[in-house]
DNA sequence: ATTAATTACTAAATCGATTTAGCTAAAATA
DNA sequence: TATTTTAGCTAAATCGATTTAGTAATTAAT
């Protein structure tokens, strides 16, 4: 029982595959095929269940009607997500979605890019990892257009879709500073990448702003594929001993971050928030039922998502433009729990 | 700049592309192309920055070298690390995925199923929704292999790979039971599908064999697509007033309705063991920085993952064999923390 | 010296669609 | 009546690979 081509209905009626090629594509008024034919066709394309090849179509056309997605990592809810919204926004474009975890590493989407361009995919949506820039410069010199989401290059001209980073950790920042916080840890990664950079300098300029001078030793920067043991040591550096607190709040600047130093914060028997005040970038479920819930700062994930499929369904379609490229900065939103006290 | 072709390279080192074929596909030796034109093919295809387009060899040879992947949801973190176990093992085989969300829906599984067929796939993996017997039927008709996972359909044969839901269920109801809790509750959803009945059914046996009986009152089946009110609900059903409990301990079916029951226990102002105990299957990250860290039933996702693409290739790769379907039922992890009290 | 074998390569078919160019018969127009 | 138009369809090229079946030139075997 093998696939059905548009040959085998050709024979089938005795037509020509041209024919059936026009009529399926709903081309037969067009190319003044009869109604009847036209009836007949689709009725055999029914009852022998076919289904175009869409391999042979995309080499036809050089269109495939798919799109390659490369984040961090899926499993990450907030990638989880924010893969879930773009592949809803594809599908119900027509479009298939190749999902890629680069771990943040640029060999791996490096690799990951020239998969899905022998894939022939039509466009990329890319969240790129530190030190990719010169892959990123080299799919600017191609053809098939991208958007990158969560962070940018600035050197680099892009379609991007990010959030206003600075702001939303300013805000954070000073929502602590007004319960009364004085001494303000930052807990982050990768400092090289502009969002992670943008939520520090945010956090930064709120504490100037509010007269306070910025120690450096309340920032702590950790790798990437941080393990526990890294965020143990972080905040135990800087908690200092418990009877003489050396930060009273930390201001995580990723759920990934958060869920774990939570973890840790407990572990080392100290209260939120009456011990040290937290808040966290990204609303993970987890945040909803912690022992007191977070205060977060909330992407708008569906915008994000969808934004960045139609952005490039755009070019994909009308690849003549002159590339004006399109840039958003979207407004977070700030979520008030139980994290800092009151 | 456009693509590089094998013709290009072909044309422009002045050989026939059948040659430029061999040598890069490694077969020079073999068609005893002289060691000399072999360096000069490599090196052009190198300097050429030649991609080989996998549209035209999946159209020529029939193999895509991609699978389909349909779970319930990939924003859901338990499909979302397994997607990413899916996603690593194919990658190290050379296979891309093309991941679909089904959201438990039979007519989007329908569509994704036919959407995955147009991209000739060479295999699925499928976490097949309820009643879509029949989409799992038509797959076992055609060619393409296919391996269902997290549940299957008992009167339909096929390779699965699932875990032992009965036992897992039995272990932690049995674990609530020995702890003195005597009115166990379970909310679930949609029993008809196997792994969601097998876990009600474990639930039930346990309870039998410690001498109890079973209560229909309160085992609460919620729709797939549940709102926070139906298990705010079901909780107010299962409590009763506060003074004189119905139900002292629950055991959540999946770790989406425990994260929300557990928010819904929190407002009601119950307190976690006391007032009531919980067990949940799948160890969500927010078990672990709960009020009272949750204990939990623990499945293999990596080992699911990696058998499932393992499993699909087997079969991708040796077609003829006599179809002998490969069947896992994997062990469970119980993992105890404190929402059972002690 | 003739035939057979080996070496080093190429032409052309093929996969399943799309699309351009063109063909035939009937109808319309001059 | 001769010519053009139109209706209704088809042949063949094409996309970029793989693969079968050869070919021509050289070397080896008889």
């Amino acid at each position: 029982m093998k696939k059905t081509s548009l040959n085998d209905i050709a024979q089938h009626l005795g037509v020509s595959k041209t024919l059936v090629s026009f009529v399926l594509n709903g081309r037969g008024k067009e190319f003044r095929i009869s109604d009847e034919i036209c009836k007949k066709v689709m009725d055999a394309a029914k009852e022998m269940n076919y289904q175009p090849n869409r391999i042979a179509q995309g080499l036809r056309t050089g269109k495939t009607n798919t799109i390659g997605l490369i984040i961090a990592d899926i499993a990450n809810p907030f990638f989880g997500k924010l893969g879930r919204e773009i592949e809803q926004e594809a599908a119900s474009n027509g479009y298939s979605v190749i999902f890629c975890s680069s771990d943040e590493n640029p060999e791996k989407s490096k690799q990951q890019i020239s998969m899905l361009q022998q894939n022939q995919v039509d466009g990329y949506i890319i969240s790129p990892p530190m030190n990719s820039e010169s892959q990123i410069r080299a799919l600017s010199k191609g053809k098939t257009p991208f958007v990158l989401i969560d962070r940018y290059f600035p050197e680099i001209e892009s379609n991007y879709i990010v959030v206003d980073n600075f702001d939303a950790a300013y805000q954070a920042t000073n929502h602590l500073l007004k319960l009364g916080r004085k001494k303000i840890a930052n807990i982050t990664v990768n400092l090289d990448l502009v969002n992670m950079k943008a939520r520090t300098e945010g956090y930064q300029k709120a504490l100037i702003d509010f007269g306070l001078e910025v120690d450096k030793n309340l920032v702590k920067v950790l790798p990437f594929s941080h393990e526990n043991n890294d965020i143990t040591r972080a905040i135990i550096e800087l908690v200092g001993c418990k009877d003489d607190l050396k930060a009273d709040a930390i201001l995580f600047s990723t759920s990934k971050l958060g869920l774990n130093g939570i973890e840790c914060i407990s572990a080392l028997g100290l209260k939120i928030p009456d011990d040290i005040a937290v808040v966290s970038f990204d609303n993970a479920d987890a945040y909803k039922i912690c022992v007191s819930p977070v205060t977060v700062v909330a992407q708008p994930l569906q915008e994000i998502g969808k934004k960045a499929v139609n952005i490039l369904l755009d070019k994909i379609n009308s690849p003549d433009d002159i590339p004006k490229f399109q840039q958003y900065t979207l407004k977070t939103e700030f979520i008030v729990r139980k994290s800092c006290g009151s």
